[in-house]
DNA sequence: TCAACGTTTCCTGATT
DNA sequence: AAATCAGGAAACGTTG
């Protein structure tokens, strides 16, 4: 049903950058056109094993948290709550869109986007011309104007989506009410004042992420305590509370 | 190869 | 009593 949106998909400023030939279906079955990402396992799978059209809010969070790591996104320029939407919803969004929800920065997003629609993952992979054209963007919508530092295109996405920080994995969590499942609550909104409600699943979940079955709250709350000396984190004298510190972005409501 | 960074692991002791 | 907090110390994996 979504095959004629793909395939006809009219960003497409350089037409080397899409195969015709390559339908839909081959560009997300096939291996070789992903080669750098594992699936995870059938019942959850990452957001590089799904078709963006039927990403969850989820798989759209897990992939602007690897734009903003991979590209060096300045995330305090994004409207996080524009993007709190289904890989549906996002993919309906136009150029427009984009730019009101993340500014030059939702070009870039933007840009990403239609090119993994159009030719699946492979936009990934270490490809001269997929560099060159990310360059072209880059030059003619962001890279100049905005704060972004130009990179090549990624070829370790797997372990930079691994190396998403704690405190960014709770502030995500804290901003995606399905995924949260009532682990965390604000306490306060607008002074990033939360509470750890499930203390043992926030660990499981973080151990899911770390690929660390022997994650505990016990240690993953020494972490957070290490976030206290570089401002990522306020001290709340309240059993399972924290608070975001002033080094702490994209957590605030009125600039998302 | 090295060193910095962000944890992870473990621990002792205090607090709730 | 059990869970949580506070940090020191050291190990560890990733990254530049």
């Amino acid at each position: 049903m979504m095959l004629d949106s793909v395939t006809h998909s009219t960003f497409l400023p350089n037409a080397s950058f899409c195969d015709p030939l390559m339908s839909w279906t081959d560009l997300f079955s096939s291996e070789e056109y992903y080669p750098a990402f594992e699936h995870q396992t059938a019942g959850d799978p990452y957001w590089t094993s799904v078709h963006p059209e039927y990403w969850t809010k989820r798989h759209v969070w897990e992939w602007l948290q690897f734009c903003c790591e991979q590209y060096r996104l300045d995330a305090s320029g994004i409207s996080f709550c524009h993007f709190n939407v289904s890989g549906l919803q996002l993919c309906s969004m136009t150029q427009e869109e984009f730019r009101e929800a993340a500014g030059v920065c939702g070009e870039y997003l933007y840009f990403i986007l239609q090119n993994i629609r159009a030719q699946g993952y492979s936009f990934f992979n270490d490809t001269e011309e997929t560099k060159a054209a990310i360059r072209d963007c880059a030059d003619s919508n962001c890279l100049k104007t905005s704060g972004i530092k130009g990179q090549d295109c990624p070829s370790h996405s797997r372990a930079s989506l691994q190396s998403s920080h704690l405190w960014e994995f709770v502030r995500d969590l804290l901003l995606s009410p399905e995924e949260n499942c009532g682990i965390l609550e604000w306490e306060d909104r607008e002074q990033g004042i939360f509470r750890v409600v499930k203390s043992e699943a926030l660990a499981k979940m973080w151990g899911q992420r770390k690929k660390n079955d022997r994650m505990t709250y016990e240690k993953l709350s020494r972490a957070l305590r290490y976030y206290y000396k570089t401002g990522i984190l306020e001290r709340v004298d309240r059993r399972l509370v924290y608070k975001f510190g002033k080094n702490a972005h994209g957590w605030q409501e009125d600039k998302l």
